[in-house]
DNA sequence: GTGGTCTAGACCACA
DNA sequence: GTGGTCTAGACCACT
C-alpha cells in the first residue's frame, strides 16, 4: 500500500507525505478517516517512528490532516484551513512548470490532455501511480 | 535581478538554476547570449564562484546553456539535445501538481486559463516574476 | 584497485567515473551493492572527499548509481532511466573510433573479434583490466 | 570545409586535429599533399595562428603529417611510424566503449551494422560528418 | 556516519 | 580573462 522506495533520493518522510497526500486527494482515504498510528505504521513499514512522526507533522502543517491528542490523526479533506496562500503557491509553481513544458516542446493540447486525465482518475477514485523519481 | 534567498532550504545553486531557466524560457536571455562570467556573477551576488559554476554546470547538463573554456557560457535555447527524458519527468511532475491543484479546489477552467496566460506571456517575451519559497 | 594517475591530463573525478563504470558494467559491482562512502574512499585514495563526490554525482546523473542522504551510494545497474541520449552519444563516439581503427590497419575481422571478446567477458562477469592513458 | 564549432566544449585546436585526421583517413587529403600554411588557414578560419600551430604540432606527434622547415606541412598517410602502440591504445579504448554500448542495451547486430557503415563510407571516400558533441 | 552544500583560495588550460 | 579542477575545512539534513 505504501511502497516506499528506500533507495530513492527523496527522503523517506517526504515520500510518506507525498504518498499520503495522494491517497487523500484521490479519496482513497476518506474524510475523518483515522490514519494508522505512528507506532503501527512504523512497524508495518519497518521504519523509524520518528520518520513517521515527521511526515504526520508536515501533513498537519499543510492542512491535510488533523491530530487529536490521545486519539490519533485524521484526514481533513475539505480543507477548512485557509487555502489561499497554498493555492497561490501551487498556481505559481504550475505556471513555472507549464512554461518549462512549453519550452521543451510539449503542446497545449498535450497539457490539456494531462489535465483531463488527472481529473478523471481523481473523480474515479483511482490511484494514479506515477511515482518513482530518481534524479 | 536574482533575489537569492540565502536562508532558504533550497540550495543556492538550485535557486540559480531555476532562475536562469526561467530567464531563458521567457526569452529574456536570448539564444547565444553570453551569460555573466562565473567570477563576475559571483562577485555581484557576493557568492562563491564555485557555487555559480555548479549552477552553470547543471544548466549545461540539462541542455540550457553551453560553456566554452576560454570564452564563457552561452544560452543554447534551441534544445538540440535529446530531451525526451526531461519531457517525461516534467509531465510526471505536472500530473502530481495538477492533482494537488484540483484537490485544493482550483477548477479546470482556472487551469486552462493558466495555460493560455503562460503561453501568451512566453510568446510575448514577458518575464513572469513570481519567486519566493521558503519551505 | 583504482590506480589513479594524479598527473594525467584527465581529471581525477573523470578517471574515477570511468573506472567505476567499468566495474559496474563488468558486474564486479553488483546491483544495489553499496559503494564505499565518500569519506572512506577519499581517505583510501588520499584524495579530497569533494572530488569523490563529484564523481559519484556524475555517475548518478548518468544513471549508473543512486545516492541516498543518510545511507550511502548504491549501484543501479538496471538502467531504468531513459538512456536514449546516452546511446546516441556512445554510437557517435564508436563510429569515430572505428574509423580511426580501420585507418590504423585494424581489420574488420579483428573488430568483430573484439566485440565477441567483450561480449563474452561481460556475460562471464570478468574484469577486463586495461587502463593507463597519459595523453 | 572545416566547419569549426566555436561553441563546442571541445577546444578548437582539438577540433582541428580531429577534422584533419578525418580528412586524411578518408583520403580527401592525399599522400604528400601540402596542407595550407598556418597563416593562410588561420586567416581563412579567422582563428588565432597559435591555435593552428598547436593542431599541426599535435598531428605531427601522432604521425599523421610531417613538416619540412621552410616548405610546409604534408600528409603522411602511409604511417611509416610505429603504429603498434597506437593500435593497442585504440583497441583498448574500443573494448571499453563496446562494453558500455552492450551495457546500455545496444545489440551486437547494431554494432556490426555500425562497423559496415563506417567501412563503406571510408572506402567510398565519403566525408562522414557526425561531429558535434556538446556534453 | 551518510551524502550534500558552501566557502576560500590555489592552480591549470584555452583564447 | 574565461571555464575547470582540486584542496581544506565547515556546517547541515537524514538515518
Amino acid at each position: 500500500m505504501f511502497e516506499l522506495d528506500l533507495r530513492s533520493r527523496k527522503p523517506i518522510y517526504e515520500q510518506l507525505v507525498d504518498r499520503l497526500k495522494q491517497l487523500i486527494i484521490n479519496n482513497v482515504l476518506e474524510k475523518d478517516e483515522k490514519l494508522p498510528s505512528v507506532r503501527v505504521l512504523a512497524q508495518q513499514l519497518s521504519i523509524n517512528p520518528n520518520t513517521i512522526q515527521k511526515a504526520y507533522r508536515e501533513l498537519e502543517a499543510q492542512g491535510y490532516i488533523y491530530s487529536v491528542k490521545g486519539k490519533g490523526s485524521f484526514v481533513n479533506h475539505i480543507m477548512m484551513t485557509d487555502n489561499s496562500a497554498e493555492i497561490k503557491k501551487v498556481k505559481e509553481q504550475l505556471k513555472k512548470q507549464i512554461a518549462e513544458a512549453l519550452f521543451l516542446g510539449i503542446t497545449i493540447e498535450e497539457l490539456e490532455k494531462l489535465i483531463t486525465e488527472v481529473e478523471q482518475s481523481v473523480t474515479r477514485g483511482d490511484e494514479d501511480d506515477s511515482s518513482s523519481e530518481r534524479r
